[in-house]
Parts: C-alpha cells; sequence; structure tokens
DNA sequence: GTCTATATTTTGATAGAC
DNA sequence: GTCTATCAAAATATAGAC
C-alpha cells in the first residue's frame, strides 16, 4: 500500500509489507487467488497469524490489486525505455521479445501471474488487458509498423494477437515445464516465427 | 454422471442432469468455478434448492470434472473422424482448425471452458492437457507432418505451441469480444498464419 | 422425490488484551 | 505492534419431514 514495491529485482529492502506481496505473487502464482487463503500468505511471510497482514492491506483483494498495479506499471515503465531505444516497430517489439523472455527465467512468478492469472475473477473493476498503458503501447507500435510499411496491412488487433499468441503460449510452455529448457533458448526461433507472421515480405 | 451428454450439439432430452450441466457450463464459462455456487447453478438450471444437485452428483468438484471428461471425450472423438477423413497432417490440421471456429461460433461456453478455465486450480487430479488423448493426436499428426517433410524440421512440441498459440489467441480474442466479428471471417487469415509458421517452404 | 431446516467448515475479518 | 480469541458470512453438504 506503501510504496511501490520493486517485484522484478529482488529489493534489498525488505518491509513487512512487501514480504506479504511477494509471498502473496508466488501463492497466486502457484495455486491462483481462490486457492490461496490469507492463512497461507501468513505463512508464507512469515508471519505469525493473518491479523497482522490487516494491518497492512486492508482485505486479501487488494494485496491482488496492488501486485496488479505494481506489474503492470513496471511493464509499462520498461516497455517506455523500449520505445525510447529503438525506432523501428520491428526492434521496439524485438525489445519486448527479450524482455519477456528476461521476466520469464528472472521472475518466473511475475510472468505466471501476467500470463496464467485471469484478474477479472477476483478484480471486477481494473481495466481489461487492452485498456492497460502497456497494451495501448504495444498496439500503437503495431499501427505504426503497419503505416510506415514494416509490418504487412493486417487488422493491428489481429496483429497483436498473432504476434503475442506465439510468444504467449512459448512463454506459458516454458513456465510449465513442457518446454523443458532455458527460456533463451527459444528466444530467437520464437522471435523469428512472431515476427513472421506480421512482416510485410 | 449417468449417461454421458451431448454438448456440443443442444441434445433433443434434456434430463435435470444435463441441465444441471449446462446450466455449470455456462456459468463456470462465464464467472469461472470458484465464483460459482451450487445456489447459482440451481438458479440457472431452474432447480429450486441446491439439495437436489445432491441427487445427481456428489459434490461441486464432480460436476466440473463431469463436464471436463465429456468434452474431452467429444473433441477426442471429432478429432479422429477428421483424422480418419484426411491423410495429409495439414488436411488433418486444417480439419482441426475448421472444428475449433465451429465450435466458437456453435458452441462458445464449450470454448470458453476449454481455453478459458484453469482445470488443475479446482480438478488436481485430472490429466494434464498433454496426456489427454485429443493432445495426443494432434501431437502425433505434427510428428507425423515433420517425418513426411511437410513441416518444417521442429520440436513437434513447439510447433504445437506456435500453431496452437495462434489459433487459440484468435479464438479467445473472439470470445471476448475483442475480435468483433463473427469467428468465420477470421477463420482463412488464421489458418495461414499458424500454418505458415510450420509449414516447410 | 421435492422442500425445509440445519449442520459443518472454511476463511475472511475484527476487537481488544498485553 | 504483536497475539488471542472470536465473529460473521458464505457456501457446501446432510438429514429428515411431507
Amino acid at each position: 500500500m506503501d510504496q511501490e514495491i520493486e517485484i522484478f529485482n529482488a529489493s534489498t529492502i525488505t518491509t513487512t509489507s512487501s514480504e506479504i506481496l511477494i509471498a502473496a505473487l508466488k501463492l497466486f502464482a502457484k495455486k491462483g487467488y481462490f486457492n490461496t487463503s490469507l492463512t497461507d500468505i501468513a505463512k508464507k511471510a512469515n508471519i505469525k497469524n493473518t491479523s497482522e497482514i490487516y494491518q497492512h492491506f486492508t482485505n486479501k483483494q487488494v494485496i491482488a490489486a496492488q501486485l496488479y498495479a505494481d506489474i503492470f506499471a513496471n511493464l509499462n515503465e520498461s516497455i517506455d525505455e523500449i520505445w525510447l531505444k529503438n525506432d523501428k516497430p520491428s526492434e521496439q517489439l524485438r525489445g519486448t521479445v527479450d524482455l519477456l523472455f528476461r521476466l520469464t527465467e528472472d521472475a518466473p512468478d511475475v510472468m505466471r501471474f501476467l500470463l496464467n492469472v485471469k484478474f477479472d475473477e477476483f478484480l471486477p473493476d481494473e481495466k481489461p488487458l487492452q485498456e492497460t498503458a502497456a497494451f495501448c503501447k504495444i498496439y500503437k507500435i503495431i499501427q505504426a509498423g503497419v503505416t510506415s510499411g514494416e509490418i504487412r496491412n493486417i487488422d493491428p488487433m489481429l496483429g497483436y494477437i498473432y504476434f503475442f499468441g506465439i510468444v504467449n503460449a512459448t512463454l506459458q510452455g516454458i513456465l510449465a515445464g513442457v518446454l523443458d529448457k532455458k527460456a533463451d533458448t527459444y528466444l530467437l526461433q520464437t522471435w523469428l516465427a512472431a515476427w513472421n507472421c506480421i512482416v510485410k515480405k
């Protein structure tokens, strides 16, 4: 609640708040929101009993909302940086794919939360994915690619779905262990497959 | 429990059991398993109170397990037919894509259940997707395609992920309303995009 | 075989002592 | 500010009357 925590990188300082968030993230990613009780979270955060959680968060839903906000804010910032450092849509998309593969290796629980958790089932008031700042930026990158001629003449939404359909499915395969090598192993070929789907030839 | 119901096509006879299953399917597809109470199911199935549900199913989980079994059995049969009617992997995959698009239009709740519901969160004892008969057949089709040279030399699992990454993401877009035209509108281009990902050129 | 009533359990949440 | 005790609510599940 207080300050935004650094979920992507392990933060050096750990407050009780951030320990609760990180415990919740791990449990939500592994078992899902509804299979995770406050008792589970307290235990994982090395807190004696659930009462203490209420000193930091008004209820369980707020914990999830905070995670959702933090993760999407971080994602949005990262995409901003990628956008600034690269000019062409192809480079920006490549940078985004690199980011997602890196996160899959370094912060698998964040990626599980992003890819596997159905937010709308317990955060009915949050915006859907297509209205998040992070998504809108990606969408605009694809639009720009179509305009500039780098990407073929396709409905940008369909382009987004094809491109991230491949990327996300691959990451989910890695996270689930169905693809059993390191994420990095699949990066180049998956980028090529996804980009090839939308590139103008 | 008693007899397998016809979920894909609206069945002519409707027993109380099948009405409960269909009500549960709709609710699970719309709100998720944990947001659906037996009270909700009873109401939707036009049953006065929850007690009567226990005349037909031992508990809520068993309702979900029955749906899971019925849907995958049906899917498996359909894929069998496609497999018998077509020789080449390309034709068999095309038939499968046709099937999934048809289901998305004719039985959207079945497809929502298949694509959006995370079974392992409430059916921990069910086999994971990769061990279902339906999946194994698709996997073998892709393997055969690689062997015959129709499909490029790719890990069949990765081929599966690329191909159905595109197909499933598109179907999810249609089901969520993000793609707002009829499923059929997207069929050809999505098939081409997915097939193009794995075809040998 | 359908409905009333109730038991049971879990878990989210609060109050208050120390 | 940490722990004990407890409440409240919701939902699953059962028993038994009619």
